[in-house]
Order: C-alpha cells, then sequence, then structure tokens
DNA sequence: TTCATAGTTAAGTACAGAATGAACTATTGC
DNA sequence: GCAATAGTTCATTCTGTACTTAACTATGAA
C-alpha cells in the first residue's frame, strides 16, 4: 500500500499535473488542447500528462468526434483535491506584508455545479433553520413550507424532479467540514443565484464573487452576513 | 491560489516525502532519526525534507532534549492524506493475477488513536444502536445505560474524563465518509481491544489486523461481521 | 481530394531538485 | 572534561522525468 500511495502522490504532485486537476476542480469536462492552453504546455506533454492521470485512473475521456473531453472519473479525486487545497499555507503564515483573509476559493466556490464553502454552507443551515428543508438520517428532504418558498423564490422543482439526476442530496463540505445542498436543487439554487446577478463566477478558478447586490439579498433571504 | 495548490502537491508529491507522511499518518510523532530510518535515507536528507515540510506547517517539532519530534501540524494533514489514500488505484484494476480485496488500510485502520475504517464506523453505529451513545448536534455523549456498559466492558470513564485531552467527539472518516468516536472513550476502546487481543497493530503501517478471537467477540458485543 | 484541426507516439535533451559528502552545533552521559 | 548521539548546513554531484523536436494517425470541413 505504501508505495502505491507515494506512486499517486507523485502523481498528482508534478506541477504540470497539478495545474491539470486543479482546472478539471470545478467539474467541467475540458479537452486535451483546452488543457493545453489553460496549463500552458504542449499539446504532447499534456498527452502525456493525461495519459498518467488516466492510467491512475483518477481521470476519465469521452470521445466526441475528434475531440476528447476529460474530467475527474469519481467524486473521490474532487475530495482529495479540496482537501489537499486545504493545507495551503494561509497568507497571514506565508507573508506578513499582505495581511489578507483567507483564500476565496475557502470563502465561497463551487463544487461540481454548486454553491460550497462557508456560503455553502451558511445557505444550507439557513435552510434547515427556517423549515424549507429537513434533514432524515444523511438525507435532506424539502418540507410542504419549503415547496411554496422554491416557487416564491423562483425555482420550478417540478421541472428538476424530471430530471435523471440526483434531485437533493447533503454533500460534505471540505474547508467546513459541514454538509451543503448538491444534486439538482443545488443547481438551479446557484444557477438561480447567478442569473439574478448575486453570485459572479471568476475566469479560471472555482471562486465565486458575492455582487454587492448578492450581499444584500442573501442576509434578506437567508441571514447570510458576508 | 492555483500556485499555491501547485507548491503544496508537489511539497507532497515528492517520494520521500510522501513516504515521511505514510509513516507519520498513524498520528504518533517520530524523531528526524526514525523517519530516516523508516524512510530508509540519510539524516541529512531527511533533515532537509523535515525541513520543508515544516516551512509548509504539514509538519511541527517538539524539541525534546537532544530529540526532535515531528508530527502533523494539524487534522487536516491526515485527512487530506486519507483522501489522497483512497484514491490509490484498486488492486482489481492495478493486476488481474491478484484478484485481492479493499487495502486492508480501508477496512481496519488508525487514525492518529481511535479505530477508523469499516470497523470504526460499524462500532460507533452499534453503540449508537444500542443506546450506549447518543448523537445530539454533531456531538456524541454516553447514555445512563452506556455508562454501566463501559464499566461492563472493564472501561472507567471517569478516569478519562479527568484527561486533559478531549473526552469524546466524532471524528469523520475518509474511506467511509461517516462519522466514528474519537476522543479518549476512541482510544479507550481501541486500547481495550487491543489488550484483551481482538486487534493488533502491524509493523509500520496503520493496518490492524482482527484476531479469530476479535471476529467472535465483535460479532457478540457489537453484531459486526468481520 | 485536400487542408486544417485534434490528438498521439517515440527518441533525445535539459534541468530542477533530491541525494551525497564533509564539516558543523547541541545535548546527553560518563 | 571527553566521547557519543542527534540533528543541521552548505557545496557538489547525480538522476528521474518533464519537456522538445519530429513524425505520425484520425476526424471533420471545403
Amino acid at each position: 500500500m505504501e508505495d502505491q500511495f507515494i506512486k499517486t502522490a507523485s502523481l498528482i504532485g508534478d506541477p504540470t499535473r497539478a495545474s491539470i486537476l486543479w482546472t478539471l476542480m470545478d467539474g467541467r469536462a475540458f479537452t486535451a488542447t483546452e488543457l493545453a492552453v489553460s496549463v500552458n504546455t504542449s499539446p504532447q506533454n499534456i498527452s502525456m500528462h493525461l495519459g498518467k492521470l488516466l492510467d491512475a485512473n483518477l481521470l476519465c475521456v469521452e470521445k466526441q468526434g475528434r475531440h476528447k473531453y476529460y474530467r475527474f472519473s469519481n467524486k473521490e479525486v474532487a475530495y482529495a483535491l479540496e482537501a489537499m487545497a486545504s493545507l495551503v499555507p494561509k497568507p497571514e503564515i506565508l507573508s506578513k506584508n499582505k495581511p489578507e483573509k483567507y483564500p476565496p476559493i475557502k470563502f465561497c466556490r463551487t463544487c461540481y455545479d454548486h454553491l460550497a464553502g462557508k456560503i455553502g454552507v451558511a445557505l444550507t443551515d439557513s435552510l434547515l433553520e427556517q423549515n424549507i428543508i429537513k434533514e432524515n438520517n444523511n438525507a435532506f428532504e424539502i418540507s410542504i413550507e419549503g415547496k411554496k418558498w422554491f416557487s416564491d423564490f423562483g425555482i420550478n422543482l417540478e421541472e428538476a424532479q424530471k430530471q435523471k439526476r440526483i434531485f437533493l442530496k447533503p454533500c460534505l463540505d471540505w474547508s467546513e467540514r459541514r454538509n451543503h445542498i448538491a444534486g439538482s436543487v443545488g443547481t438551479l439554487l446557484f444557477n438561480k443565484m447567478k442569473n439574478e446577478d448575486w453570485l459572479r463566477k471568476t475566469e479560471n478558478s472555482r471562486a465565486i464573487i458575492v455582487t454587492a447586490k448578492g450581499e444584500k439579498e442573501l442576509l434578506k433571504y437567508f441571514k447570510i452576513v458576508v
């Protein structure tokens, strides 16, 4: 087991591969060329690295025409990378000239396609407190009041329920070590907030920006102080 | 953030350092020389690597006379490494000639000084089911029946309660993604089982072996089928 | 058919950074 | 005091493996 662990660690530990994995951390699938651009290296080199990541079963591929889409082969990969990201030394320790707060990714970020980080957990807490959702042996369900709330909020639950993907489930947050909402409900909430310009995605990062409008609305709807 | 992540990943990814971290994963503190032996390299080299791990705040040191004891600086490190270990390709995939089961570390292992893995979680479930312990917003407490049970089982809770360390708390298991018992109660349970020869520690690994006796007793006391 | 784009494979090179060797400080024990 | 052990520092060497150059296959569009 030890040498297997070491192999996996070195696999992830190469700068170029770590950068590939970082890029893939927002849950989307990328083509080899896109990754080459994102990571700033040659196609041959990317091909070599992707091959190694595939061999170790960290990534999987889907062929579409002449494109190949790479993504994580399972969620454990994303979890492990998040856990590693949480080890990044905090800016305070790193350099005393830049007394920054927590890195933004820890504060507010996406986990695949739903909100994670502090905001994700606070949102979930608020929904639980307002009895919009209920927890029941490690599963979430929407209450009767909750159904009304979602439709008032402008989210069509019936539509979501028809989808094949999981409707609603708890997802463990790495930095907060607390549950937050995943599944299509999680995605719908996130998309709604994005469309209403409460939140904005940043380029090439999983960090999310809370707009001035978002700050107000999050306080109003969820009593979240940003 | 990305380059910070990459730095951390490369830090962990070096074979020698990965081996150091692996050794430290059972939660004990090791001296530099012990680590040099365990990792099979020179004292100078270990010193260099330990220095880097200290700089990144993954490890911390305690000086005791002319010895220096190294250990993880926080539990996030252990969590991240466990999460990485869970990415190790399963033997079935790795080689078709050795159709082994899960690596033993995932099955039964220690997390710092208490039981983790499948057994750790099953044990906790059983204690909850038997109303020996109760869960209350992410905290465990011992019931009145539970107090009797522990004393029957041969564990002196009063003694443990006097200690400075945390008495009882849930600890999240990486492979199972479920809570299990930590704190001094967790340690006492583990030590008791070790002393009664239900379980045995393996050399240089965090894996735990369940003895034939252990198999019987775990079934009897906790209805755990090994 | 031909050109362009997407991606792979193979051989050779380059270099970051790990390991080594030698000389050092610090603490313990006799 | 001195010897032995624990650990560090720095200059030098060495080596694994990432990256490059070049030639290749596969798919799609004109």
